[in-house]
DNA sequence: ATTATTGCAAAGACTTTGCAACTCC
DNA sequence: GGAGTTGCAAAGTCTTTGCAATAAT
């Protein structure tokens, strides 16, 4: 089901379906805190010690420009990966490294309609990305 | 006059006037073109050769941190810098790794709007960075 | 069978660190 | 004079690369 689904996207892709494309994308899937490639490593490893480190590198980066995945932009510089790739934007904590999706149609309408208005001049608009920074309030709840 | 400004900027910071920082605010002051710390390095180091590698990168990080500068995020994992800190934007060319600054105060408000009016779940927005990705439409043109 | 992909290990790029020497206030 | 900075060089982290071996179509 869900593997079926991982193996289609790596098709229609035009790629050859391999075991380790299969686990970092998979890998990638099931988790929604936007790993970088260290802790993606550490996830296909625990199933499959003998891929290799540079495979994956290799693959993320396939990946990447083919558009399967997304790159997450960091301050630091680290890279971090993102399966989800319909629009969407994303929450920075300035506290800790955490980066949250933010789903809001509102926003992105708001943005779509201005890039439709307003002629950047020399400049053709193809893609966006919003990052809100601030505070997580409620990391505290959770220890009660 | 523009050194003047540049040591007032260091001292507002409450750090200690160096050649070194002010060689640093000065490169980082007189380009437009959201340098990496390899590029400052190679200009800085044009008028002071003797100015460690390693001292710009702590100039450069105690910069950010006291908000002198900031960070220009980027998909390659590279930082880059721009001295500029009035709200502003950046158009990002996907051709190579250009990065201009954009100015529109429309878009600023519109989004300012937009943050005071949606109350984000659990989440208190400090800041923002919005990349507008896409072409420069007028490289060409630069050939004739 | 053919060509893409992987594993491996080495190299590369960028950045950080530790500490003695130095310099700004 | 004393705390804050710097220079230097070594080490660290993250990522890329080259190529023979291997696996997918």
């Amino acid at each position: 089901m869900k593997e079926k689904n991982i193996k289609q996207k790596i098709k229609d892709a035009g790629l050859r379906i391999t075991p380790q494309r299969i686990a970092v994308l998979e890998a990638l899937i099931n988790t929604n805190s936007h790993p970088t490639a260290d802790q993606i490593i550490e996830v296909v490893q625990k199933g499959h010690s003998n891929i290799a480190v540079g495979t994956i590198y290799n693959i993320l980066d396939t990946f990447v420009k083919l558009k399967i995945i997304t790159k997450v932009n960091t301050d630091n510089n680290i890279a971090r990966f993102d399966a989800i790739t319909e629009q969407h934007h994303h929450l920075y904590s300035i506290d800790d490294d955490k980066i949250e999706d933010y789903y809001d149609e509102k926003l992105t309408q708001l943005i779509d309609d201005y890039l439709k208005e307003s002629n950047i001049p020399n400049f053709r608009v193809t893609n966006y990305k919003i990052q809100l920074i601030g505070n997580f309030a409620d990391n505290d709840k959770k220890r009660f």
